[in-house]
DNA sequence: GTAATAGTGTCTTTCAGACAGTATGAC
DNA sequence: GTCATACTGTCTGAAAGACACTATTAC
């Protein structure tokens, strides 16, 4: 373990979930080669290229596609061997960082090759999309499925790794027991629940025991390249839970919007409808934003126009938590 | 960028902040070479050895201090040029990935090698105690430093890296502009900012302009050897920010205890004191404790004992957070 | 006028924050 | 009794949640 140099070269891979909101739309880069799934875009980090991880990302991120990132944020290092879906075969062992970016929708569409466009990420994941009502795909198949694989105490006692929750327990957690317990944060999870059950995709392409086979599993939700749709379920649940205490909406939105506006990106990316007035009252009294004094010109009453406030970073400690005064 | 086998090799180190509370003091597992500084528990990966990093990390752990680890989280993959202190000389390029993993004070400390023992971490950030009060080390030493650090406008106008907050917004965003805005979440943020300036033995060591020399910047805080205490900071924040939204608290204590006890078992970590009546009213609102029946018998009014309900983890989607209710 | 979207006013319930109290043991 | 620590009852004010209502444009 503690030797220096192991036989296995290892590289350095880093992949970008690029995230923008277009109308009611959340948007996500991906490639997309000839007869292969999508990919987010991904490159290999050299350190003597670039003094960080960063600036490498956002060096062959604008290589790549021309974009000039934003936000960015890192998220996971994953480094599970076999999951780049080739066996051992002398090939570096690649360990890739996740990284999540914010970023607006430019007008100027045509300055991104055609290797790289943004679609809408519920396409990968239909049943993270509750602004509809409770989606169907759940009742209709995930859940059957997934209450099948978890009453088969045989697999259930078969299986190597130990576990502090039974399959059972896990399902609840995930999906929620009864109505109003769905935890839109726990994407990652949800993904992790469906893979190891061997529901989508990814999981009988890696070769996972249990799965049901390509034909049925390429219905829940389009699959990606490697293990990309675990990176992008990370950036979705880490974006959701940042909503709530970070400003990093307003990375998402125009220098000036409507409150109309931010809230249906709000409901986009966490997947839910939010009360309006309550919203509103929200946004007014944390100060978030102000009027910039025009207005929109579209159908019906005219919209008052805002911008982000960006004193707020230093004025309150943390938009949005709390645990207890000192006392 | 994207060729495949860059020059320098890469080695892939493990770095664990192991956290046990005991009494009122968070420790933090740490190990001691003679003459040099303290250095958290370090391993190098080899993805021939393990399948994943994590089970790596427990690997290695239990083969240098004995522990079996509980709670494991991964904090945050480090990759700056020139982090391992070394000139540039041939040797692989170290990628290090911090890990955050709770744990009880064991009753047979013997098992420990005497290379590793536990340590109060605030030996290593003095300031982060607010427990007493406002600690003094901060309008005696760090501010004035800062303040003038701050001030230093053709130092900042000379920085290579573009920011989009000024050296004073950074100073107020860290440490708080007004009494009662401290935020105890920001651990990392105010070591980098301290680490920026000069102020912290490792900005000198590691060859930053503005060091005010070794002799001055030992006195904040105790430094670590590598980046190790960058990876501390990253811990104790991460740590401080999950116990407000994760029943994370119990993996630190006992199997029974006392909500006295519990209370400043988060009162340690927070670094700061809590409103006696609104925390028990909290812990029971949130049912995550139950009493076991038995009391202690100490001196005062014996206490009840509870136990943690493990339940909470499936009842209740998220214990803490909010963001307002579907509408 | 209608359709469509924008933006209040105010009521109720819940809960965080704080006051000051009482309870039960050792001595 | 005193000292020390454990525990509780209740007030207040601020939000969260939800009700229905008014406003301003295009047609």
């Amino acid at each position: 373990m503690n030797e220096r140099f192991p036989e296995t070269p290892i590289e350095i891979g880093l992949a970008a979930a690029i995230v923008a909101v277009e109308g009611d739309a959340p948007q996500i880069l991906v490639g997309h080669a000839d007869g292969d799934d999508d990919g987010l875009p991904y490159g290999s980090f050299d350190p003597l290229a670039h003094q960080t991880l960063e600036i490498a990302l956002r060096a062959f991120v604008a290589d790549q596609s021309g974009l000039s990132l934003g936000y960015v944020e890192q998220l996971y290092t994953f480094a599970d061997r076999g999951r780049h879906d080739r066996p051992n075969d002398g090939a570096p062992h690649v360990v890739s960082i996740g990284y999540l970016a914010l970023t607006r929708v430019s007008a100027k569409a045509e300055e991104r090759p055609k290797t790289a466009a943004f679609r809408p990420w519920y396409r990968f994941f239909p049943w993270e999309d509750w602004r509809g009502g409770r989606p169907a795909i759940l009742d209709r198949d995930i859940l059957p499925r997934l209450n099948n694989w978890a009453s088969d105490r045989a697999a259930e006692k078969a299986e190597t790794r130990a576990r502090p929750l039974s399959r059972l327990e896990r399902l609840r957690f995930c999906f929620g027991a009864d109505a109003g317990s769905w935890d839109e944060e726990k994407v990652l999870d949800r993904y992790e629940l469906l893979y190891e059950a061997g529901l989508v995709f990814e999981a009988g392409r890696d070769g996972r025991i249990g799965s049901t086979g390509p034909e049925t599993a390429r219905r829940f939700g389009e699959p990606m390249r490697h293990d990309h749709r675990r990176i992008l379920a990370t950036a979705m649940g880490r974006l959701r839970a940042k909503l709530k205490y970070r400003p990093v909406v307003f990375e998402l939105m125009p220098a000036s919007f409507t409150l109309t506006a931010l809230q249906s990106t709000v409901e986009a990316i966490s997947g839910r409808h939010l009360h309006k007035q309550n919203f509103r009252r929200l946004v007014e009294t944390t100060a978030m934003v102000e009027p910039t004094g025009s207005q929109t010109t579209t159908k019906g009453r005219p919209a008052a126009l805002f911008r982000f406030r960006r004193d707020v970073l230093q004025e309150r400690p943390a938009p949005g938590l709390r645990l207890g005064k000192r006392g």
